[in-house]
DNA sequence: ACACTCGTCTATCGCGCTCTAGTCACCGCT
DNA sequence: AGCGGTGACTAGAGCGCGATAGACGAGTGT
């Protein structure tokens, strides 16, 4: 078995399996048929008899055969792939691109993925995608200006997922950040908390959403003078670097609403480090609903997205815009709603702390 | 700003925005050159002047022209694409593919990922990674048999990363599974331990190793009597379900050397929610040292390993085996480091429990 | 005057496939 | 016999690009 096919080979020629990948013509030589009738047979077709699908099947496996999709898509004028960016770190991605291949698959698309990365921003990996022919891009949460993207869908079908991105020619679907945010302040009140500290998300998609709706809610309830909002992002980092702000004051807020669950472990890892104790003498709650969130022994209390009712919905909004060009754009808003487990609590008595 | 472009469509004709890509006739056309010219332009090429350098580029950028990756590939015979199959849920292999990215973009490559899911087995991932006529596979714990494997790499540079896979032509990086598992071992007996757990990584990469490579440390630490290992794998679901287990016994084991951090999780998610408290009542270790584990509140004791150098040794093999496809195979194995965090500490006194 | 080189640019083939417009044999029908 | 119709198959153009061989003019040396 090892290193067989070597008689063909003399001292110049290349080890024969490791021999050019076989071409549509090697299979139709094979079977005794024109070039076509293979790529009638491939693409599942009607024009070939059942014997003659079966003999080119039969030799296209005997040679290892195995359609090239570059040319197929350059031969195409559809290529009948969407590219997807995603922010390979972030959980929530995870949960939406499982959703994203099953519903492309579902309507006969294929899906290229490209990560964010230190040295990949937004734009190199949009450049990528499109290179590699994607009719359309589904981009999870972009941090990239709203020009930008409106450039984009000016020839590209564009769905943004996770923020508002009010751009001719963008679907976006996103979640009602406000209730979820609201919800949570509630949730938070009801227990009997009134120092709530919301980590802000700065530029990521849907932070402003949630910070305005955290400072409305808490308004209405008329903690106005509670409103304390801490810079941040949605990493661990943000999240760590904020709990080392709060505990650098003579006195903890009872509750915190961070930006996102990344922001949210970041955030219960400085403060339980510190000797803090969750829900105890703090209560957290997180935002996405991520797996980790749930899985983990932080158990935490969390706004929830619907990562596959809006994977559904991306792929849905970029294969109709596929379809009809001249749709205007969409934004559709999903419920958000609070999740809640262990990470929040009714707050100590203040009057002794 | 909204719906431009109409002035110029007919009922009939499409939107002009969203016009055919253009491509290089139409770049040629524009800047009054051939379009072999502009190839060897975008190619960065000698043989053009400084000038119709950037009136072409200046031609092209008006026009919006990218170049197709498709028919690139095609037209070339080296496609310079490194296929990428990746767990999308598993941290590590986030922080794998980060380094991936970084290594193949120094040595000219891109990389195209594809991520296993509920609907997609690893024989899916390959076709499509294939079909996208990726020279070279570099498959992140793959589970498929070694005998797929060595067929796969028969006909395409095949680098296999996390586990040992014994297949002429396709080569594997990994760590040194047995020295990480006997330093948990070590580290857990000089604590004090004895009743040490090993929950299995099933049929996962380099589960096998971390079996026999507890089994032998811990006779080696006179402590076979002790030797339990629980069934497994590598999802936080697994971890979970061995931790039900063991709150089922009668008496906790002190200490649980987990299949990777991802089954740690699931572990210290059971156990905390009946009450057991880590490192108090139980100590656990991880194994990959994900991103996950020093970021996390959690603060994982786990095996490290280093994301980094893995990357970037798969890569550069990967890319060794397309210059030179009659290398022979090659097993990479690098060190591996117990890094001790919160999640151990010596045991509760036995003689009242 | 010649051949020769060099830098710049062009014509053209082919990559592996899809797809339109056929050809061809065979059928039942008038 | 002649007709249109149908199922099975093929020829060949073209997708957007890379790459090679060569064209062309300007300079160089003899």
């Amino acid at each position: 078995m090892l290193e067989e096919g070597a008689e063909t080979a003399s001292p110049t020629t290349r080890v024969s399996t490791r021999a050019k990948r076989p071409t549509m013509a090697d299979v139709a030589a094979r079977a005794g048929v024109s070039r076509a009738l293979v790529s009638i047979v491939f693409r599942n077709e009607p024009g070939a008899s059942r014997e003659t699908r079966e003999r080119i099947l039969r030799a296209a496996d005997e040679l290892g055969y195995r359609p090239d999709n570059a040319a197929r898509l350059l031969a195409r004028s559809r290529s009948m792939v969407l590219g997807v960016m995603i922010n390979i770190r972030n959980a929530f991605h995870a949960d939406l691109v499982e959703a994203i291949y099953a519903e492309a698959e579902r309507l006969g698309y294929e899906v290229l993925l490209s990560a964010l990365g230190p040295t990949r921003d937004e734009r190199k990996v949009v450049e990528a995608l499109l290179g590699h022919r994607c009719e359309a891009l589904i981009l999870l949460g972009p941090n990239a200006e709203t020009a930008y993207l409106a450039e984009l869908g000016a020839h590209t079908p564009t769905v943004v997922v996770g923020r508002r991105a009010p751009a001719s020619g963008v679907d976006t679907v996103h979640t009602a950040e406000n209730k979820g945010m609201r919800q949570g302040v509630d949730h938070l009140v009801g227990l009997g908390h009134r120092a709530i500290v919301h980590i802000d998300g700065g530029d990521e998609p849907g932070s402003a959403e949630r910070r305005q709706a955290y400072c409305a809610a808490m308004r209405d309830h008329a903690l106005q003078d509670e409103i304390r909002v801490l810079p941040g992002d949605h990493t661990e980092e943000s999240g760590k670097t904020a709990g080392e702000t709060l505990l650098h004051d003579d006195r903890l807020p009872t509750a915190v609403l961070a930006g996102n669950d990344r922001c949210a472990m970041g955030l219960m890892n400085a403060l339980s480090r510190a000797g803090v104790s969750i829900p105890k003498d703090i209560s957290v709650i997180g935002y996405d609903d991520s797996h980790i969130a749930h899985l983990s022994h932080i158990n935490l209390t969390t706004v929830r997205q619907d990562a596959e009712q809006m994977a559904t919905l991306a792929v849905r909004s970029a294969v109709e815009r596929l379809d009809d060009h001249r749709l205007p754009s969409r934004e559709l808003i999903l419920d958000a709603r609070l999740v809640v487990r262990g990470t929040t609590a009714p707050p100590r008595h203040r009057d002794r702390s």
